[in-house]
DNA sequence: GTGCGCACTTGTATTAGAGTTGTCTACACA
DNA sequence: TGTGTAGACAACTCTAATACAAGTGCGCAC
């Protein structure tokens, strides 16, 4: 059975791709060197090229070279660590389990904040190296989540998922004692100390984009603040009374 | 494997900005000099420089250099509001409570941050309208803390007591069961979940001169942090986990 | 103290070369 | 006609090397 070779190469690719071969350096060797390695001629290489292009696998600039698809939109957003990369980075394996994901009318004080009750839901537990760290409930103003499927949550941070410039956040950190339904998602006893964040997050028109309410065991985790200057108190910043 | 100069540079001068290698001195090596360092022209030297600039780490003016852009960047979080004076404005009349009063040697990661063990140690219970909603512990180095007496530290805040310049501080804030001591003195039960900081505080040179330990009761007090840019994660920034 | 010059820095613009993709033509073969 | 090879050229990118303008900091003469 006679096969067309650019097509042969391309699954070729296609594998090294799928395996992480080419991920990690992002640059994929030249035409002159793939068509050397596969003993074919340039152009027979750039079909097998433009093959995984369509497929949206790759992309190509002049004068650059052949990259790998996903990585560019990442670059940018590299900048600052992640929990997820800080965790890969010291060993730990990070894992998202979706628990909850429906579009709905969000409750009173985040419709106000977004200006819409249609909201996109997702709650999901975070884990490391298998032991869970984390409930995480995001509301998402809906329309913007409206091309957001379960699967594209599950795989990507939100930030990645919205294709807008994000500005700027307000968080709220408190304590609490976790109900029994975070105590058996966190595997901890009814009425343990939880950490309990809120947090908006805006774009950069200022408005509301995100609502999302986090709850981590405190046994398994702690915020570090670095304070540049000294403000002025030794009551730890950012510190408000409560009602 | 192919890669770009540049990028490699810049994810190079990126690990040492984060290892704080150039963090004391603020300044960077001059272009000139990295360029050397690096054996690559001045040109892929800036380039690396100005992908770092648009991540907002490092920023330089004409005819003086590049430097660690951080302090500008995190200034805003440093101009709170002292939680004392936001409680006078909102017509809450606080109060401070001395409990103990010592000099004494300070518990060994403290006497190891002094450098020195000789410590001057006040545990203080603070009060809005008449409830408490803190209590304090502050370590102060010893030679700093000779002149200072009980009525001293009772009328006004370290800050004010110590004439010399303060820098900076690092502070971890996490969750916590109260124990029966705590419980009794912040009226609240036994086992009910307080917020627990530790801060260090360090003088422009660098020396650490406070050691100070908060516990709030959670039903009174949250933390509230402004992210004057995104920080690309949905996960609330400054969290680490813990071991 | 003031002003000046010197050394050093970043900002910007060139030139040049090597390497890359984009595109085309010509040819061979089944 | 579809497939593959070979080669040539344009356009682009990255890097090096160089030069000059403009700004900063510092010491020195006055």
């Amino acid at each position: 059975m006679r096969t067309i070779r650019y097509h042969q190469i391309a699954e070729e690719l296609r594998a090294r791709l799928d395996s992480g071969e080419y991920a990690a350096g992002r640059l994929l060797p030249s035409e002159s060197e793939l068509s050397v390695e596969f003993s074919a001629s340039r152009v027979t290489i750039r079909k097998a090229l433009e093959m995984l292009r369509d497929e949206g696998l790759v992309d190509a600039r002049q004068g650059f070279g052949w990259f790998v698809a996903g990585e560019t939109v990442r670059q940018p957003l590299a900048r600052l660590a992640t929990i997820e990369e800080q965790m890969r980075a010291s060993g730990v394996r990070p894992e998202r389990r979706i628990l909850e994901f429906a579009f709905e009318k969000a409750p009173r004080d985040v419709a106000r904040a977004f200006g819409n009750p249609h909201a996109l839901r997702v709650k999901r537990l975070n884990l490391a190296d298998g032991e869970p760290f984390a409930i995480v409930t995001v509301w998402c103003a809906g329309d913007l989540a409206q091309h957001l499927s379960r699967a594209d949550v599950e795989r990507s941070p939100f930030y990645e998922l919205l294709d807008i410039p994000l500005s700027g956040a307000t968080q709220t950190i408190g304590a609490d004692a976790a109900d029994s339904a975070e105590a058996a998602l966190l595997a901890v006893p009814v009425g343990s100390p939880v950490l309990r964040c809120t947090r908006t997050t805006t774009d950069t028109s200022g408005r509301v984009v995100l609502v999302s309410h986090h709850v981590f065991p405190a046994h398994r985790t702690k915020f570090v603040v670095d304070l540049p200057f000294a403000d002025q108190s030794i009551a730890p910043s950012g510190l408000r009374l409560v009602e």
